[in-house]
DNA sequence: ACTTATTTGTGAAGTTTATCACTAGGTATC
DNA sequence: GATACCTAGTGATAAACTTCACAAATAAGT
């Protein structure tokens, strides 16, 4: 299990095949194979097999993998065993968009504190998050040990913002702003960009 | 400009190419290079290139390219140098917040009629946006030759949702629904899923 | 005019990713 | 228990994608 050489694009099936599996769990199965799997996710089989193939044997010949089984190994791949705090940064509507989006905590990504530099917002509460100040970010992410956070804030402002997170002891950042983000090696960073989504796709428009 | 055979991988770095340039006109840069973009978005000047390369020539040896040409050319090919009409399915909190972000109307996406199947939203008017019964879905859609939708209701639904989207005329599909869509060949399908990008990053953190 | 420094577009080479196809092991049925 | 049928794991092969490296073109400075 040398995840070190893991190549980006099998852990990023991971939690597609762990959120099948739950749904196969939730559908009755107790048993399942890659080609079942593979149908339901749109891939090949053989595909599945060579990810899972990484980190270990989770099947059995003739039977396939066990649902529950695979759905825990998986997790623990991931990490996503255990809860873990996030920060939110931003909290215009967007952030308060997924502040209150119940989803994330539902999986185990908890958003313990949200921060944003609006004086009209800062210390007052909504639906059960307090907001603080930007420029308290430093001091309460590195006391709590925050290594998640989400950047909600416009495009302009991102670079700094990450910038600080990352100072703060923050690993992995979930971006929604439309720029690149230039961090040290080895915080991860994922982009969310809908605009860029809906462009790609009016390509294929005729 | 065989864009048959362009690959996807392609036509989905031209909406960051666009974005960057408009970062660029927006700094003052009349002209740039494969090198200066290849910087800003973190991937190779080559890469670029050959990229543009699939649709034509852009540039000038020695001098680079005109950044508002090179905007104005990508604009095209994508299709968004005119506006589209959006449908939303789904009004719950990730709808309301998708329906109230000015980002999509501002490049060209406009949401205009947004469907629900709850008795107590349909027909109200929410910051501007008329919701409409989901039954009506298909009579709307396709009598506004609406192309594009996006899907906001609860994973269980959006299969369903999907189908009824594309037998109305709808080809392109934003998807926020942690599930995989069949549909018909030709009909496009984006994913966006936060919650695969926070488990993947959690992979990461030791 | 000549030299130096850029930059594009592109064939060739290299790397990464996905598929194929097979072996070994397991199940079910008659 | 013999036969037919599945399925995981995997080396080999194929396809897809990225980088390299260079010729041709342009600009700028001396």
């Amino acid at each position: 299990m040398s995840r070190s050489r893991v190549p980006d694009i099998v852990v990023g099936r991971l939690p597609i095949y762990l959120r099948t599996l739950h749904q196969l769990e939730d559908t009755g199965y107790t048993f399942t194979s890659s080609q079942e799997l593979g149908k339901r996710i749109g891939i090949s089989s053989a595909q599945i097999r060579k990810d899972l193939a990484h980190f270990g044997e989770f099947g059995k010949q003739g039977t396939g993998y066990e649902v529950k089984y695979l759905q825990e190994q998986i997790a623990k791949i991931l990490n996503v065993d255990q809860d873990w705090s996030v920060a939110l940064v931003g909290f215009g509507d967007l952030g308060q968009a997924l502040s209150r989006y119940s989803g994330f905590a539902r999986k185990g990504f908890h958003i313990d504190v949200v921060f944003d530099q609006d004086p009209q917002k800062i210390g007052k509460k909504y639906h059960e998050v307090t907001i603080y100040d930007f420029e308290e970010l430093a001091k309460i992410v590195s006391s709590q040990g925050i290594k998640l956070a989400i950047i909600a804030v416009p495009g302009f402002a991102a670079q700094d913002v990450a910038e600080k997170l990352v100072e703060a002891g923050v690993r992995a950042i979930l971006n929604y702003a439309p720029v690149k983000l230039f961090v040290d090696e080895g915080v991860r960073v994922e982009y969310i960009d809908p605009i860029a989504h809906l462009q790609q796709m009016s390509f294929y428009l005729t």
